[in-house]
DNA sequence: TGTCTATATTTGTCTAGACATTTGGAGACA
DNA sequence: TGTCTCCAAATGTCTAGACAAATATAGACA
């Protein structure tokens, strides 16, 4: 049994906390068990019921120990303490499921291993994203996981304000020139499926819509559909981009919409138009799609489209949208996973996970079926 | 100058942190400042010096204060303060529209405000809330907003474990034996506003298509059907639950599908059925539509079909969806501004606020025009 | 058997006071 | 002027005790 020194410079409420630390770890106190109550304890080591309490109230607030009136007090479960750390994401938007599902799969992890997910939205703005990034590290975060706005250009004045030693994992796109692991999808391998599916279906005339902005994501699967036209021998066309925006405030409009189609109708009025268009994302398809059905053209007969990303739309499109899928509740997974590998085992090490991507295809690519009269079935497909 | 009050429930100690809070957050002690000497305040306010570090703890805990030997207590500066600015949200699941607004209206509220958000996601499980909860609480956050899976009776699990001062704001549904702040929309106003406009249209069988499971915001939803029936003179049918449920881990579904149709059957192989639906959301209305639509009704000249939510996908259902709108970025942006003066003021009134909503009518109820062939426009609707 | 009641136990709140330690300033001294 | 000492003021530590409130238990009672 040791005894307090009253003579020692550490005050004896400290050194009763050691004393009752040392007993929860060495295992002498199990989780859940009972404490002796506090008279008894004052008694034992011959000092005060309050200073028993001062010593109690700092694992009580460190969540080691746990009072209750009438009952005692208690060693907390190990499942419900928690090692508090704070991990901070920041996310550009948040306006379709893959960011929800990233977050979704991040925040289980997270929790399963004891750690609190901050959440920063950036907004698209490269002036707050570096901002909240700022904040977080000032809060103390044990880490970072970052869907930048940032280009590989602007990733210059990320890497002077990150601190060196921050664990960081990067998800969506690529930052080469940030000491960081990265989490993405198999851009190139998705868009040299969806274009060999299109030119499966005998198309040879197969535009690429694309965005004005080129995150390494979106130049991943332009490569991806020029890698597929090469290797068919065919020549690719000169790429298209398109404008999209976003209404900020409006609720019911949680999609991006594209703003500007005249490139759509300039690439349709020649000649020999496209017979199929392989876009870089859902909403470009989307904005498209609509142009036009608008126009009168029938989707797939006329005109073929596939996209990206599988948004939660897509199979509910006007024609239901042929696109490839992101594995995004695993992308969040796999990032907090090497988050917290990252923090645990104190290494600096750079990874990076590509993850597959899977091409999903439905009626806008033209199936066997002609353009069906009834609408999609109720459940998209069943899980696999 | 507040005098304490012996005779209340509340200890002295916590009324006096409560005054001492008040006077930072109201600014008449700003960061840096010195507080009157422990001795002082126990003068003041005529207890004793114990009681008053009892008070002065929570807030040195909390960051608030900081003790320096011989010198006094002061304002913590805000910059060096952290653990105070925390704010977490539980929410129940993450499979539409309508919590990812709810999210980024607090976020933006709350970071324009110096609070971080920490964002906890209870998969709709009573169990991983309250283990949640707990946690947050352990971790010093500030504050609560929480979208809640427990149901009225559930409600004394969660204050049994609430710490009484914690500011606390609900969302989307009541939980009235909480001392808690409400932030909700106007479910009953915006059922009866539907059913009304069915009744314009001529219908006069129309049923309600509901839940097992009944929060009060469905409930409300219910009582507005009943009221506008009642109104109309009209005997409101027998309400018909659907059972829905989530494809937990399958990315490329993130919307609860109905997985019991019989009862639709039923209710539309008799006699006389009803020519019209008011479901109480819109995944619900979803299914049914699907359904109906397989069996070869046509929507809405056989059936219309009304919803709730205004969830993304509405506009794009196979025909487009009228239902009720929430304001949801406008709930989160509430429920923040609500906590954060709730935590300035240090008081721990609560308020309930009802916000909105708004009828929008598309297809499914019968516009002048029949059913069209063409597809909705291509951006839903300008912003007003 | 089931329920109520009294009692013991335990933590929660609060008091009054003592002495220790740290800090900063006033005054003595070189 | 610079330095040292001493003191007052403030927080830090600790005691001894009181009553309140919550809880569990044993026993009385229907």
């Amino acid at each position: 049994m040791a005894a307090l020194d009253p003579a020692s410079p550490q005050p004896l409420y400290l050194q009763l906390t050691d004393y009752l630390r040392r007993q929860i770890n060495s295992g002498v106190w199990q989780p859940s068990d009972r404490l002796p109550p506090e008279v008894e304890l004052a008694a034992q080591f011959d000092i005060s019921r309050g200073t028993v309490r001062q010593a109690m109230d700092l694992l009580v607030n460190q969540g080691l120990l746990q009072r209750i009136p009438g009952k005692g007090t208690f060693v907390t479960n190990i499942s419900a303490r928690s090692r508090s750390q704070l991990i901070g994401i920041v996310v550009p938007y948040l306006r379709d499921s893959l960011i929800t599902e990233v977050l979704r799969g991040a925040e289980s992890v997270l929790r399963r291993n004891g750690y609190n997910l901050i959440f920063c939205h950036s907004e698209g703005n490269l002036q707050l994203e570096l901002a909240q990034i700022e904040q977080l590290q000032r809060e103390g975060v044990g880490g970072l996981i970052l869907f930048p706005v940032a280009t590989v250009d602007e990733s210059a004045r990320l890497s002077q304000m990150l601190r060196p030693q921050l664990p960081l994992v990067i998800i969506d796109r690529r930052l080469p020139q940030l000491a960081a692991s990265h989490v993405v999808a198999d851009n190139v391998g998705g868009a040299y499926r969806a274009v060999q599916h299109l030119l499966a279906q005998g198309h040879r005339r197969i535009a690429c819509i694309s965005l004005p902005e080129r995150p390494t994501s979106i130049e991943e699967r332009i490569r991806g559909y020029e890698q597929a036209l090469r290797e068919a021998k065919i020549l690719p066309l000169a790429a298209v981009s398109l404008a999209i925006g976003a209404h900020p405030s409006r609720d019911s409009v949680p999609y991006y919409t594209v703003t500007e189609l005249a490139p759509i109708d300039q690439l349709l009025d020649v000649g020999e138009p496209p017979s199929a268009l392989f876009c870089v994302n859902d909403f470009i398809a989307l904005g498209v799609m609509q142009h036009v059905l608008a126009r009168g053209l029938r989707v797939p007969n006329d005109l073929a489209i596939a996209g990206f990303d599988d948004i939660a739309l897509a199979p509910y499109m006007p024609v239901p949208l042929t696109t490839v899928a992101q594995p995004k509740y695993e992308i969040g997974v796999q990032a907090a996973q090497l988050l917290i590998d990252q923090i645990v085992s104190g290494t600096h090490q750079q990874r990076e996970i590509v993850l597959p991507t899977e091409l999903v295809i439905r009626a806008s690519t033209g199936l066997p079926t002609p353009v069906a009269a009834v609408p999609p079935p109720a459940v998209a497909q069943p899980p696999h």
